[in-house]
DNA sequence: TCGATGTATTCTGCTATACCGAACACAGTT
DNA sequence: AACTGTGTTCGGTATAGCAGAATACATCGA
């Protein structure tokens, strides 16, 4: 009689669920790690069953840990690191795109990001930083909701109005500013006028003062395989400004899709 | 009477260090990816264990699967992406140097890298790629050899004697290149001028035509706590190129070293 | 110096669980 | 349509993983 408030399928490992489960809290933990009381507590967990799954991920370079005094504090490991970008560096778009956001990124002097759609949310796998020391590049790998993100909008913009809209029914469209957009029939209008433009924007509608825009990839398919946009400070930026952007945006993006053998934006038919 | 050839201390959990062995028999798989059966002979269980640590995996976003028919492929998922960024970040000094890479990568248009000493081994937690389309990036995460790379070799430069030659011996210094170093007597002498110089070379001792030039990375503690590097082709620099490059990657080591309260180099006391 | 207190680590036995082998289902192929 | 190579499910069993208790260790305070 397992409480079972985990297991979803009926082949899954529950030590394994558990580590997975370590890992993510550790990710989430601030500062200098966790102790193994705290991991225990935060997977729920007895002590010592979070000591042998620590053990065992310490052994193989998943956690690493920083012994003080007597306390052992335990952190992700660089095995991760290796890990994360095999997985983004397999994805193949990776490899073609990141040249391309580099020089968008020296041209436009903006932070730039490539990110795909995986169980419809966005998804950074690439990041070039602007220069200098402002601190806006945002997590690689992180699901975000695509409803209100530029690189979201781009994936979705030229797919069928059904398709959209089961993915937002899914995940929901929650308010994260005053500008979100959170109904499903304004969405797909700004989509549409979107995927004629050929770039999308975020105003200001995931973060406050941050603006995104974003343009998609298309492959041999001509499917969006991934999308890539910068962002920005609003301050100042006018209306015209974003649209200039916009067509900057575009155009490497028409230039990875090219590298792809898929059609650049104006080659496109109209969105059905 | 288990065989255990691969369990190292008595409390690791086996289907957890199984699991482990999937994601780093997907890491280095090439391709699309690798079926239930490919995996299961990896990795030396059953289909059926492999089967369920897979469904495992799955569910959690650590691999992700692409259905081809009746086929199904497997490979490292996203969730890989966002654990290894936020492993890289939990190291705090890669927020700090990366933008400071970019700069680097500005000024001498190569591809720079950031790297710690972990267990002995170099480990590149941070890259800016060079622009254009020269792929030369080198991976994330992977360890590298100490005693053929310009940021190994940085981050040893000043150590007492008796710690080199014990990561030395640990690790041993196998032949890469004709260049390589294979000595410890040798290698303990080209650090010691390195360290008086403040930069150390990979002189095409661990990739024939390539070259590196690292310089280290002080905190308050005044050991090394990360070096940098950039890599170029050897082709038609001269000895006077490699060093002026030298200097410029100091400095820049130096500013990083400053932003964490660290000495520079020239402010250092001569090794001992 | 010596407890007191909070950790981490080790031990122990029970039982659920993860494992394998084998059976089944499903596609693509001849 | 049978064949062949997959992927998926099933069932029984040994064992591996679990929790709780006992121990070791360090830091802090008196």
């Amino acid at each position: 009689m397992t409480e079972a408030a985990n297991s979803d399928d009926k082949y899954t490992l529950r030590s394994l669920g558990r580590a997975l489960d370590v890992l993510q809290a550790l990710g989430s933990a601030s500062g200098m790690g966790m102790s193994v009381g705290e991991v225990a507590d935060a997977i729920g967990v007895s002590r010592s069953t979070a000591f042998s799954l620590l053990q065992t991920l310490v052994a193989r370079g998943f956690v690493s840990d920083n012994r003080l005094g007597g306390a052992r504090l335990y952190r992700l490991g660089l095995a991760l690191v290796h890990l994360g970008d095999q997985a983004a560096a397999g994805l193949g778009i990776t490899q073609i795109a990141t040249p391309v956001l580099q020089q968008l990124t020296d041209t436009t002097q903006l932070t730039s990001r490539l990110a795909v759609l995986d169980d419809g949310y966005a998804v950074a796998i690439s990041r070039v930083d602007a220069p200098g020391p402002f601190r806006m590049s945002g997590s690689l790998g992180r699901r975000e909701l695509p409803h209100c993100s530029a690189v979201g909008k781009s994936l979705m913009m030229r797919l069928p109005e059904e398709k959209i809209m089961a993915i937002l029914t899914r995940l929901g469209m929650p308010r994260r500013t005053e500008q979100t957009i959170t109904s499903q029939a304004e969405l797909i209008a700004d989509l549409r006028l979107a995927a004629v433009r050929g770039y999308a924007f975020d105003n200001e509608e995931d973060n406050v003062g941050v603006i995104c825009i974003g343009a998609a990839i298309y492959d041999r398919t001509g499917e969006a395989a991934a999308a890539l946009s910068v962002t920005t400070m609003k301050l100042g930026r006018s209306e015209d400004d974003m649209h200039q952007l916009g067509f900057v945006v575009r155009s490497y993006a028409d230039r990875i899709s090219q590298l792809l053998g898929g059609p650049a934006h104006a080659a496109l038919e109209p969105v059905a």
